[in-house]
DNA sequence: ACTGAAACCGGTTTGAC
DNA sequence: GTCAAACCGGTTTCAGT
């Protein structure tokens, strides 16, 4: 699985059209890349079967939504082991106040990534959903002064990712 | 800015149906909320002007476009002033390795999320792109096992967020 | 906020290279 | 096998109400 797939110029083009705005119409994909409306129709359907293309999502403000205030949790659950980590994952990714969850290496287990309304909204969420819960062994709460969302992902230039051992 | 805007059911449903699938038609829209299409078009377009709604994107799967590594990177930059931060994060989110940028309260400054091809990678990019800059103090790399997106972005559910400013 | 009509688009078919 | 052109049904969009 996750086979690296060979993207030719124009699947380039086509995929940086469409994470600047993914409603681009393939008539216009097509006047900007140059080729067939129906020949972009195929290139977006293979990139859709191949699994490079996830799905199409709306980007939403938080600000804009009552939510003006952004955090990283940084969390240890201890013990470390299947049984404690699975409800602790599912807890944590459906809590409306979450928007990204990472598990990661390192002492710090889980990094979150949470949308609250405030300071106030901020610490009962530590102490409610992560404090309280007898897995969690440390909680370090770091404020979002500023994000940004980095440019369109594309593979990388060279073929230096595949030296086969 | 960055005010509340006063959503009503409608559009809450409307939010909660494009975030799944940000090309559900307005008339698949509509006949789930229970609205006429132009409806649907109206409510859609007011929330594109309010800023509530950032845009639609596409959403990629890195490890088939080649980067099956991905880890966060904590980041010290000192001393942590405008001239040094200003070009710094401007180099950063504009690495085709970077994914996110986050600028932070706490001891490390920015946290980094990036994509890359594998270790050998990565070990470049964190001595070619931070170490290697003068005003970058400390790196701490973590890689990440698994990440989750979470459920859709909605408003808090009671009118707490606003009480008259 | 709904109706309806016209412009526009997505996706299939067909045909050329 | 891949791309381009024609085509149809569905979607978007904009009047008017």
């Amino acid at each position: 699985m996750a086979d690296s797939i060979a993207l030719d110029p124009v699947d380039l083009h086509i995929l940086r059209l469409l994470q600047n705005d993914s409603r681009t119409t393939y008539r216009e994909l097509a006047a900007e890349v140059g080729v067939a409306p129906s020949t972009c129709l195929d290139r977006v359907a293979r990139l859709r079967r191949s699994g490079v293309i996830l799905g199409h999502q709306l980007r939403l403000d938080p600000a804009r939504l009552g939510r003006g205030l952004e955090a990283l949790l940084s969390v240890q659950v201890r013990p470390h082991r299947r049984e404690l980590i699975g409800p602790f994952v599912e807890r944590i990714r459906t809590l409306p106040e979450s928007r990204a969850l990472f598990h990661l290496t390192g002492p710090d287990d889980y990094l979150v990534h949470v949308a609250v309304t405030g300071t106030a909204d901020l610490q009962r969420l530590v102490l409610d959903e992560f404090t309280s819960r007898r897995e969690v062994a440390r909680v370090e709460t770091r404020l979002i002064f500023q994000q940004w969302e980095c440019g369109p992902l594309l593979p990388p230039p060279a073929e230096s990712a595949e030296s086969g051992h």
